[in-house]
DNA sequence: CCGGAGAGTGAACGATGGTTAACCTGCAGC
DNA sequence: GCTGCAGGTTAACCATCGTTCACTCTCCGG
């Protein structure tokens, strides 16, 4: 298993536009860690998908757990802020917010197949200091939710949003166990209807 | 081929009501595989779960494995079978074979919240042959929500139905993630109506 | 009373795999 | 041209953990 030329190429002259080794690393680790569980993926794993070896790993991450704790905090926290975002360039209607919120949701998981499931697979597998704080951000995105929800359902309480915002979730990241079986835009569409219908039910 | 009769062995025992060695193994295995992920509990600590030391699993068990694998074709098992008997007790109505099966599975999701967790976060553990007869299992439940959903669709082709039922099953799958937020009645009427919804829209 | 099977124990073995150490290399900038 | 740092490499280290082994211990059937 020797290295390939292309990989050589980008440590030469660094092109702007192509990511660093780190993003490749962190890209590569999710895929792998997506397939076979993180646990179950091997530093040496790693560094073989991006053509180095185990141990060059260290020249960018402090260890396996700083690699996988990196990948869920940036995946909590671009979720929490696109939430947020389209939720507030989505005006004032509840009805409005919710179908940019769903919106969001259904393109990011097509999107980001990997890191959906990576995302709470393997948050056990996080020590608890960062589990903790993934687990806080998560919480916030869900409170985005539930802050849109309860407008739509004035008569229900905060822990019934709660409950039907993670069924939402659940419905909309469901995109790994169903890869392939439509296109793109279909699947986003169903799932889109499916969303909204179940964020309306009752 | 080591599936044996239920409770056939507590025979053996003075208290025949209380659970065998084994299933106390399996079911403190599925508790700790679920709060921890099968590959970060050690055979020590399932063990330690029931009051006997690690070794003494392979009283029981062939090996690790054998346990992981037991669990989710166990799972697998009852889930196909459960599905295709509401279905076939629901009569030639699609609508209330839907609503049976949608009963059933949010049933089964509250029962057993770990089952659920273990069931599609550590099939990857699977050495290939288990994995691909749990696959395969699966795969029959889910085309007993097809063939449900296609007579409900009549425009939709296969592979849309395919796409809708994981969806609902990723919904109704949620309650691990919004456990103790309601008390069980109304966890199952609000997932039950979502998916309800959910599977008709459009 | 006796012997065998079932169940459990503590100790040891071996593989796996994360981590570290020591060494190499090639460009950057005085 | 020297020097330094960034990034890689190989080899070794070490902890963890699944598994096996050689024993007990305790029922129970004959």
């Amino acid at each position: 298993m020797t290295t390939t030329g292309p990989a050589r190429d980008t440590a030469l002259h660094a092109d702007a536009d192509r990511p660093s080794r780190r993003e490749q690393i962190l890209q590569a680790a999710a895929q792998l860690f997506a397939e076979r569980g993180s646990r179950a993926v091997g530093v040496d794993d790693v560094g073989a998908a991006v053509g180095v070896t185990g141990p060059a790993i260290y020249r960018h991450f402090a260890g396996k757990d700083a690699m996988l704790a990196e990948m869920l905090l940036r995946i909590s926290e671009r979720l929490l802020a696109g939430g947020s975002e389209r939720v507030a360039a989505a005006g004032a209607d509840p009805a409005a917010q919710l179908r940019a919120l769903i919106a969001f949701q259904v393109e990011f998981a097509l999107e980001n197949p990997a890191l959906i499931t990576v995302h709470d697979r393997d948050l056990v597998s996080l020590a608890d200091a960062d589990a903790a704080q993934v687990r806080r951000l998560q919480r916030r995105y869900v409170e985005v939710w539930v802050a849109v929800l309860a407008r739509l359902h004035p008569a229900a309480d905060a822990a019934a949003c709660r409950v039907r915002a993670h069924a939402i979730f659940g419905l909309i990241n469901s995109t790994p166990h169903s890869a392939g079986q439509l296109d793109r835009a279909a699947t986003a569409a169903l799932l889109a209807g499916m969303a909204e219908a179940a964020a309306r039910a009752w």
